[in-house]
DNA sequence: TCGTAATCAGGTGT
DNA sequence: GACACCTGATTACG
């Protein structure tokens, strides 16, 4: 079993940036500066990401994460209390999910945000991604900073306390990018995070493979590479003993459409 | 036809 | 008793 705790972390050089502005970083797809009308501001913002993360990497049989402690605690509280002034989390229908024919509310919140006019089926309902919000953008390019992918698309779960929970499941949508990892930012109170060998499941799993579980701690972030999500499903257990929220973000690649050619559940405006 | 499901509820072990 | 963990549900859909 891995298990991290919230260990000591390089101090990144610029924590109020995240509170006055915008993130003046735009990059295309090979992950290269476009617009240079600041580039002293860029350069700056630049050097902030620039400090080396200490990857943890973990492994398993078909199974490829890299952890790492992406923020400072005073950075990562900074960045909860905008996003829970900024972000706007589905209600009514979209807040619920049908299994085994069953409508269900779902035990957590939910928000999706990305580029313009994407969106993104899970759980057999579509969700609208909603315009990157300043706090947003700023995540995912510190992420696209550390990590070298760019991303187009993020979901949001926020948990309540440690009574919100998520299953069992993979993140294996055909819209994704099956290249591009799945980056996830954790902030707010530390949760497990459980990970099942796909052939380990079930009373009669066919193989003995130890689950793999790790604490996501505060301003963490996860990247589960390739193949990860074809062998291993992903869940956030209950934990009755947590009090306060959390709020994860998994930045994803959504594939866009090329001409001529039409998913039934993603497209670019 | 078959496998899967971002769920809950209930049983069991610690 | 509280909690973690595991299993079954039995339907809709691709």
């Amino acid at each position: 079993m891995e298990k991290f705790a919230n260990k000591s972390q390089k101090k990144r050089s610029c924590v109020c940036g995240v509170f006055t502005r915008a993130p003046r970083i735009k990059l295309d797809t090979d992950g290269r500066m476009q617009n240079e009308e600041d580039e002293e501001a860029e350069l700056e913002v630049l050097a902030e990401f620039s400090h080396p993360v200490p990857w943890q990497k973990i492994e398993a049989q078909g199974l490829d994460l890299d952890y790492a402690l992406l923020f400072s605690k005073e950075e990562a509280d900074a960045l909860f209390k905008q996003l829970e002034e900024e972000v706007m989390y589905s209600t009514g229908e979209e807040a619920k999910v049908q299994v085994f024919g069953k409508l269900h509310n779902i035990p957590r919140r939910q928000a999706t945000y990305g580029d313009a006019g994407l969106r993104y089926t899970y759980s057999g309902r579509t969700h609208l991604a909603c315009t990157w919000t300043p706090t947003l953008e700023y995540i995912r390019d510190a992420v696209t900073n550390a990590t070298g992918h760019t991303f187009n698309f993020v979901l949001i779960n926020r948990y309540r306390d440690g009574e919100d929970h998520i299953g069992e499941h993979r993140d294996d949508e055909k819209e994704l990018d099956p290249v591009c990892p799945i980056a996830s930012v954790s902030l707010g109170a530390a949760r497990d995070f459980v990970l099942r060998h796909r052939d380990a499941r079930g009373k009669r799993g066919a193989r003995r493979l130890e689950p793999v579980k790790l604490q996501l701690a505060h301003g963490s972030l996860l990247l589960m590479n390739p193949p990860t999500n074809t062998f291993w499903y992903h869940s956030l257990p209950v934990r009755k003993k947590v009090r306060l929220p959390r709020i994860n973000l998994t930045f994803r690649r959504i594939l866009l459409i090329s001409r001529g050619e039409e998913p039934a559940n993603v497209w670019s405006l």
